[in-house]
RNA sequence: GUGAAUGUAGCUCAGUUGGUUAGAGCAUCGGAUUGUGGUUCCGAGGGUCGUGGGUUCGAGCCCCAUCUUUCACCCCA
């Protein structure tokens, strides 16, 4: 061992007790999805990188992972091109595959793909990991997990119903204070047209998504810099600046946006669903917010954004509907709507506050000494009957010393510890040990087990 | 991609203005205690001071490069 085994930088490796909170994070989500129909699918890791490239922008060009091609890929190269030193141009003779940036880019390739075996509107989920070569930093990895649920296939806003309530459930259920933010792409289009700037969307949604993070005046000076005319400017201060309830933001957005058809119609999509929301009965808060764009310019239609309340990290959850996104692919006319957890986040998130169930320390319930090998002898088919009754349960491999094996009890934090030695064997009995009380009981075999199966 | 900070034992850190064999706590392992842990006592192992150069009689300490980690920007989960 010359020098330290090391990962890249940006993954991780997760220990069996990290693992053990991960693994209660994505069954939770599992389940949640599940519960609302959702079907899963798996893609490959790597994806050709025609797949991948020009659907994140130019910067997310920039983020993929690519991958080498396999053998002599320098051979087919001219002399002239290997001097160039046109990383651009060389990258797409030296690679076409990448690791996937994210799962709705993947996903909407296999739907254009077995279009003919899907049955229409699409309900699946989808928990892989994903990778991006930014630079890490807090909540922010090179390699993690996303938790997708997209349907594709209906126009209907129940859908984006059914993502809120999906959210709110699955917050719930780790115990977490959330707010959720929705906004529309459609109402961002309407105020670019209605500010009479139309072709700088994607500049004003940039800038003023950073509103709450650095003011408004330093969003002015950005929309300047990016070429924005000061009479628009001067038009966007009262969207931006706008107050009040759920009802009061709509009302005023559609007096606003009444010159802009795009915007009307985003309006009354939002209009639609806050109904609907209040009706569905959410537990967390949902507000409108304008100011939330989101990076990612395929969505068309409702943007959701997920913060956690107690604890400073970037969002847990976004999503939001994308109109044409299999339009790329050859297949036009499909409309789809999703959210994506941000398992590592929320991970962070639960940590930070301790909000793990106690059940999740340990999966063994009770660990057997090992005493002898009469006493093994003695203890082999009990510990198969509990196995078999379902009951997580271990024998100590080596006959070491007792103070070492419950030890390992005690560190492992398993919560039962069965003890037969000499005089427990002749007397057919098993001691059992509550690690937590300290209390210990003798046992037949029979009752050992029924203590076990019955809770 | 831009700008900063950081790096000494498995972990958290000491380490005097550069001066002999680099320390502590926790953790690990062993013993006191041949059947009772998580809270006792004793002992042991473990470091080419991130890596590579340079300055110096002499570098953990000063200089340069590089890598790592962290933070901000960009962007995003």
């Amino acid at each position: 061992m010359a020098t330290k085994p090391s990962i890249p930088k940006g993954t991780r490796d997760f220990l069996p007790s990290e693992m053990a909170r991960r693994n209660y994070i994505f069954d939770t989500i599992k389940s949640v999805y599940s519960l609302y129909g959702f079907q899963q699918i798996e893609t490959p890791a790597m994806e050709n990188l025609s797949t991948l490239m020009g659907k994140y922008g130019e910067e997310g060009d920039k983020l993929l992972f690519k991958i080498l091609n396999s053998g002599d890929y320098l051979g087919s190269l001219t002399d002239e091109e290997l001097l160039s030193k046109n990383s651009v141009k060389l990258t797409s003779k030296l690679s076409e595959k990448g690791l996937r940036y994210d799962l709705t880019v993947p996903f909407a390739r296999f739907v254009v793909q077995y279009r003919d075996q899907i049955k229409f509107p699409f309900r699946r989920f989808q928990i892989q990991p994903v990778w991006r070569a930014d630079r890490p930093q807090k909540g922010r990895y090179r390699e993690f997990y996303q938790c997708d649920a997209d349907i594709v296939g209906s126009d209907s806003l129940l859908n984006e119903l059914e993502l809120v309530q999906i959210i709110d459930e699955v917050f719930a259920r780790f115990g977490m204070r959330v707010a959720i933010k929705l906004n529309n792409r459609k109402i961002l289009a309407g105020i670019a047209e209605t500010v009479g700037a139309e072709d700088k969307i994607v500049d004003i949604t940039v800038a003023i998504d950073k509103l709450d993070k650095i003011g408004i005046d330093n969003v002015n000076a950005e929309l300047l810099e990016k070429g924005l005319s000061p009479d628009a400017v001067a038009k966007l201060q009262p969207i931006l600046l706008m107050q009040g309830s759920n009802t009061d933001k709509i009302n005023e957005l559609s007096n606003i946006l009444k010159g802009s058809e795009i915007g009307m119609k985003g309006v009354s999509e939002m209009q639609t669903l806050f109904s609907m929301i209040d009706k569905a009965g959410i537990r967390c808060t949902v507000d409108a917010d304008l100011t939330l764009a989101r990076g990612l310019n395929y969505y068309t239609g409702t943007i959701i954004e997920v913060k956690a309340l107690d604890f400073e990290i970037g969002s847990i959850t976004g999503g939001g509907r994308y109109d044409n996104l299999t339009g790329v692919f050859g297949v036009d006319g499909l409309s789809g709507v999703g959210i994506s957890f941000g398992a590592d986040r929320i991970y962070d998130v639960l940590n930070g506050l301790n909000l793990y169930p106690e059940s999740l320390a340990c999966q063994t319930k009770v660990i057997f000494l090992n005493l002898g090998e009469k006493e093994v002898e003695f203890v082999l088919p009990i510990v198969k009957r509990l196995r078999q009754a379902g009951v997580a349960t271990e024998l100590y491999a080596d006959a070491a010393k007792f103070k070492k094996q419950i030890g390992y009890a005690g560190d492992r934090q398993i919560p039962f510890v069965a003890i037969v030695g000499e005089s427990e064997l002749q007397n057919g009995v098993i001691a059992l040990k509550d690690m937590t009380t300290g209390t210990q009981t003798n046992l037949t075999p029979e009752e050992l087990i029924e203590k076990f199966t019955i809770k």
